[in-house]
DNA sequence: GATGAATGAGTCTTCATTCAT
DNA sequence: AATGAATGAAGACTCATTCAT
């Protein structure tokens, strides 16, 4: 065979990479065996020790990859926040959830397991700590805005605010993952609730 | 021979588990080796699997001790519940990081090993969802107390308040696992900062 | 299993070693593979590499061992050295032709096997190098021995004589595990012969 | 298309062969992997394999080209041989050292490797023979021609000389390949010391 | 009861060779 | 003729578990 073009070199590592996640998903990524994965590729093993160098780069690429993906998923919305962090966190859940429903793929899974393994992968988990940060700024700009727009006190610090909701989200990550039993909206209401108590200034 | 006496079985549980959680902590479930165990144990092989029948019955006894402790980590804070929701999530997560500056053990990296094992582990995953459930119950207690004291509106739902703190405190787990730059009072800064936006009803 | 006597694991180390060497011997040290000695060890994969970290290990060892006999075989010769370097050379060539006569352990072909490693493992080349290097030395001693007993000429450089000498043997090793033809007498007599050229001195 | 010219395909031999003496030299037989030498020779896979049909192949080649270079090194002292076997021995050993010293090609260092090789390739090991049992008659032919000059004894044996030659030249391709540290003419000077012992009957 | 040597199926990875383009 | 991507059998090594002593 000649030459590839690189957009079938591109089409090959997408190919490897969606075998790589159905299986890990499936199993967790240690339990998968480079085997399941050339086996459900449909190359040889050789074949995919050509485009990828080992397990580690695997799962490396395989978490970048669903990273970029949350990315893209999310950058709408941090393009033009929605005009309060209720409806923002809301929004978020529901296209984390939407991205989960998908077929062979449930972004949930793969967060945990990608945590998972940051712990032991240094690269991993300064890749992961990359996108969370940027992903955080993004948050904090948003809640500038959110501010001017009055939607957030005027002394509301954007930094904790941006953490909070990162908490917030993640959080549901977790809880609707292992207990499958939250939605989006429920995070809306109880983040509105919260938000109307009383004596809010004590907590 | 006389047989062993129950504290001196019940000592050489800990000591095993112990063990196991200093290895499965630093270099994860998988990576993590029965020898590894062994060795870190000071015990015999063959003494381990008297114990235990098995990797997977020590990681489920690992987790199931380390739930345990949680447990009687938040017991008091559940039992009574401080005068507000932030105060409460404050509290939950400066005894997490407290809890995970022991030597040897951070409950935070225990957390997400085990949320990526119960993947793949179906009786470990019911474990852990019954744990969460009983302690969102607790909240959803506590909630109800908040909406009796004022310091939660009167038309707020307890189940959502709930998952909503739930999600916070997790996602807490996970940010200051991952980022090491979270504390516990920015997370009840921010609650509070969320609660008091001029619109919030629109969240 | 309790733990084994040092006898025990030590029979056992040489039970290793022998298999290797029957391999190695029959097939080269790079066609043959963990499992050919693994089968002709008769042990399990787990045992043989719990007494030999790996293959390299395995040669490493299974080279020093060889040169450890080889030194053993000399050791007579050494100790106290024929009346001249004729006949020194040839009980040599009789001893290392003997020695290879063994069933499965021909100690010219190991010899031809271990030069080869020797350029790639610095490891292996140092502890040839250090083995040759004392033989040398010893050759030398030989030769001073030889010249005050007259059976070199006064002027000889017992350092170019130790050195010939190791060459002569070396070669006739290479020589006669490859034609498969050459006697230690022949050695001897060609060197008597060389010896007694009417301009002997012209050489 | 027209087909290759044979001197093109002469200089892609030649080119590969260069190419995978360097890879052979440096790493050793087993060692080098075809795309070593395919990456070094500058062609295709397909290409290489087109001049030679496996690795045997091309081992074989190349230690039949490298015993080819040897021979015309030597021809012109085998055509009209030195005056002693001393000279003789020192002019060979003089050749192989300044072969040896060629960039990225050591004469010694492939000897080891094709007499280690010569074990398990039958062919190898008789093309080899071949090559050792001429040079060894040429020798002879030269102890005839000392004989006839009184540069040997009368009486000697022309065989047993050209085998302790043999062995002497070999043994000093071995031992100037693993210590480094033999000149030629410590040879010749050992040779010499070797033939004036005053009772060299003896020997 | 305890020990730890032994087991062997299973893992990741390599690499000589082929053949569609 | 040439290319180089793909193949897949084989290799080195690991590790959860057992069981003879």
């Amino acid at each position: 065979m000649p030459k590839i073009s690189d957009e079938k070199r591109a089409a090959r590592r997408t190919q490897i990479l969606e075998a790589a996640w159905s299986c890990f998903q499936a199993q967790g990524l240690h339990a998968t065996t480079m085997d399941d994965i050339i086996k459900a590729s449909g190359l040889s093993a050789g074949a995919v020790y050509s485009y990828f160098s080992g397990k580690d780069a695997l799962i490396l690429a395989a978490v970048k990859t669903s990273l970029g993906d949350l990315q893209a998923l999310l950058e709408p919305l941090l393009r033009e926040p929605p005009p309060s962090p209720g409806v923002f966190v809301e929004r978020v859940a529901a296209a984390v959830a939407r991205f989960s429903a998908r077929d062979g793929y449930d972004l949930r899974r793969v967060a945990l397991l990608g945590w998972s393994e940051a712990q032991r992968n240094a690269q991993l988990r300064e890749t992961m700590r990359g996108f969370y940060l940027a992903f955080r700024d993004r948050l904090a700009d948003a809640a500038a805005l959110w501010k001017k727009a009055g939607a957030l006190g005027a002394d509301a610090s954007a930094r904790d605010v941006a953490k909070t909701l990162l908490s917030a989200i993640l959080g549901f990550v977790v809880q609707s993952a292992i207990m499958d039993d939250v939605e989006p909206k429920d995070l809306a209401r109880g983040l509105r609730d919260l938000g109307k108590g009383g004596n809010a200034d004590a907590g």
